[in-house]
DNA sequence: TTTGTAAGTAAGTATTACTTACCTAAATAG
DNA sequence: CTATTTAGGTAAGTAATACTTACTTACAAA
C-alpha cells in the first residue's frame, strides 16, 4: 500500500503496473495478491485508510460547533484542507474510482456514505430548528455542498493549482447561506 | 464510434475491448486505429460530437433569456437535462475521462473551457448590472453551480436513479440566488 | 493509363494483470 | 518436544488485450 501510495503521486492509476508497485515494495508481484483480491482492491484500501482518518477529524471538528451553520462551514473547511493536503487521497476519491461499478460494494464506499450522511444529518437539523430555510430541499442542499467541495479541488488535482482554502471556504459558505440575488 | 457508443451503454470504458468495438462495427481491429490515436481518443471524439451538440443547444436558450439568473436557470436545466438524457454523454464527461492527462489536451476539453466560460461571462455581467451581490467571487459561483450540476447526477449515471429535473433545478437555483439561511 | 490515396484486412507483438505450484519459517497444539 | 497448521513469500507461467506492421483492394484524379 505504501508502494502503490508512492507511485500515484506521480501517475496515474492505469499507468502503474504490478510490476513496479511490486518492484518499489520489493516483493514479487504474486504477493500483492495474497493481499488484494486485484489491482482495484488496492486502490480501495489505500482510499478506506485515508477516508477513516478524515471522517474521524470530521466528526471531531463539526463536534465542536454549535449552530448547523458552523458545523457545515467547518466540514466545508476540512473537506477542502483534505483534499488540497493530500492530493493522491484526492486524486483516488475523485477521479480515479467513481468509473468502476465494484466501488460501490467496498468499505471505502461505505464511509463516503456515512460521510454524506453526517451532512445530510446536519442539515435536516438545521431545517427542524429553524436555522435553514423551511423550504430548503436536504438532498439538493447536500448536492450542491458536496458537488462544491469536489469541483472546488479539480484545478487543484488535475492542474497542481494553488488553492486559497479560505477564500474559496468563505465564496462557498456564503453563496449557499445567504445567496447572491441582490 | 457508433460501435463504441453503443457499447458504452451496458459497460464502462475499461471493460470494452477494441476487438469488441470492432467486431459490433463489422470491421477489425487494426481499422480503428486508422482514424484514432489510441482506444482513449476513440472517447474523446465521441465526447466531442456531443458535447458540441450540448453547446449548442445551451447557447440558444441562453440566448432567450434576459436576465442572467434567468440565463443561470435555463443552463443549469439544460445542464441537468442532457446529462439526465444522454447516459453515455454524462458518464463519459464525468467519470471516465477526468483521470487521464491527456484528456486536457483534447478537443472535447476545449470545449468544456468555452461552456465554463459561457457561464463565467453570465455570472460577471449580473454581478456588472447588480443583479447579484457584488461581493459575490464569481469563480467560486461558477464552481458551486457546476459541482452542484454535476454532483446531482451522479446518482441518476452510477445507480440508475431517477432525477426529477425540474425539482432539482428550482433547488440548485433556490439555494444559489437566495441561500438558506432564515 | 497511371498514380496516389483512402478504406480495409490478417497476422502478428509486447505488455500486463493475474494464477499456480511450490518453498520457508514460525507459531501453536497434542 | 515433536507434528502440523498457517502466514509470508517466490518463480515461472498464462491469457487477454491494446496496438503495429505489412499487405491488399478500390477508386478518383492527373
Amino acid at each position: 500500500m505504501k508502494s502503490f501510495y508512492a507511485l500515484m503521486k506521480e501517475k496515474d492509476f492505469h499507468s502503474i503496473t504490478t510490476a513496479e508497485i511490486a518492484r518499489n515494495a520489493a516483493v514479487t508481484e504474486g504477493l500483492i495478491y495474497k493481499y488484494f483480491k486485484d489491482k482495484k482492491d488496492l486502490i480501495y484500501q489505500v482510499l478506506n485508510d485515508h477516508f477513516s482518518e478524515f471522517l474521524v477529524k470530521i466528526e471531531n471538528r463539526a463536534a465542536h460547533e454549535k449552530t448547523c451553520a458552523e458545523q457545515l462551514e467547518v466540514i466545508i473547511y476540512t473537506s477542502l484542507e483534505s483534499y488540497a493536503h493530500n492530493r493522491v487521497f484526492s486524486k483516488i476519491l475523485l477521479l480515479e474510482v467513481r468509473n468502476s461499478p465494484d466501488f460501490f460494494n467496498s468499505d471505502a464506499y461505505g464511509l463516503v456514505r456515512k460521510y454524506a450522511g453526517i451532512i445530510l444529518g446536519i442539515i435536516e437539523e438545521g431545517i427542524k430548528n429553524k436555522e435553514f430555510k423551511s423550504d430548503t430541499d436536504p438532498h439538493v442542499l447536500r448536492k450542491v455542498i458536496l458537488g462544491a467541495i469536489e469541483h472546488a479541488c479539480l484545478g487543484e488535482i488535475i492542474f497542481g493549482r494553488e488553492l486559497d482554502i479560505d477564500q474559496v471556504v468563505s465564496g462557498i459558505t456564503n453563496i449557499i447561506f445567504n445567496g447572491v440575488s441582490a
